[in-house]
DNA sequence: CGCATTTGACCCTT
DNA sequence: AAGGGTCAAATGCG
């Protein structure tokens, strides 16, 4: 792998990165060698779920150098092309906005709770060496309120089950989250694509706000199936 | 019946 | 040319 020039802080975030996940797993160690020592409220899963986030930020940092344009969190202050999608819709298939200037945000998680807001997908894409495919999400409110968040999601590991949500851009449209999504994958089934289920939930959203890399609260949330 | 998802084609970037 | 992102017709679902 050739060498990139790294900002000092890119290396500083490198370095803690690579520290963080260390340290995680010399306790990850710990618990395996002392599985009745009591280590608080820490579970296995949490932990090595903190543990893949630690890699995947080191692997983001080290590839927003390498391709030098996207890159984790990117402040900007608008994407200058329009939403329109006026003329000739036929044959302007797949034409896409550039990204680069797009606020960005790479969550990990073991279970797959979006944040309240109403995604509509518009794509599924067997991704190279991936073993499952990516899925592309907008938001609902993308026409009608000029939303420009969108999202993707790829399950990056099977057990214990990993997703990758990317998300891009923020969300503009004034919607209160009513509905919650959730994206499951069932591990029974061998089918590629993920299955969309809808909760209702009266009072707890702000839940979803507090979604930390690495693990996400769900004990909290109160749904029915 | 209206809206969301599926899915292959199309188009853009590298 | 290959890989990835988006479109939109077909299909599904409530």
């Amino acid at each position: 792998m050739e060498s990139e020039n790294y900002t000092q802080s890119d290396l500083e975030k490198l370095t803690e990165k690579l520290n963080r996940g260390r340290e995680l797993t010399r306790r990850l160690r710990e618990m395996i060698k002392k599985p009745e020592a009591d280590v608080g409220d820490v579970l296995t899963e949490d932990l090595v779920g903190k543990i893949m986030s630690s890699f995947s930020e080191t692997i983001s940092i080290l590839r927003s150098n390498e391709f030098s344009e996207v890159s984790q969190i990117v402040k900007s202050t608008e994407d200058s092309s329009g939403s329109c999608k006026t003329s000739s819709m036929k044959d302007r298939r797949g034409r896409y906005k550039r990204r680069k200037t797009l606020e960005t945000t790479i969550k990990e998680t073991s279970t797959l709770v979006d944040d309240g807001h109403a995604w509509r997908k518009y794509g599924q894409k067997h991704i190279l060496n991936a073993k499952y495919p990516r899925n592309y999400f907008r938001c609902t409110h993308k026409f009608d309120q000029g939303c420009e968040a969108n999202k993707q999601v790829q399950r990056i590991q099977e057990n214990p089950p990993l997703f990758r949500v990317t998300y891009y851009g923020h969300h503009t449209c004034k919607t209160f989250p009513k509905v919650s999504q959730m994206i499951c994958d069932s591990p029974t089934h061998d089918e590629d694509s993920s299955v969309l289920l809808n909760f209702n939930s009266t009072n707890n959203h702000h839940h979803f706000l507090d979604l930390m890399v690495g693990t996400v609260e769900f004990a909290d949330l109160s749904f029915e199936f």
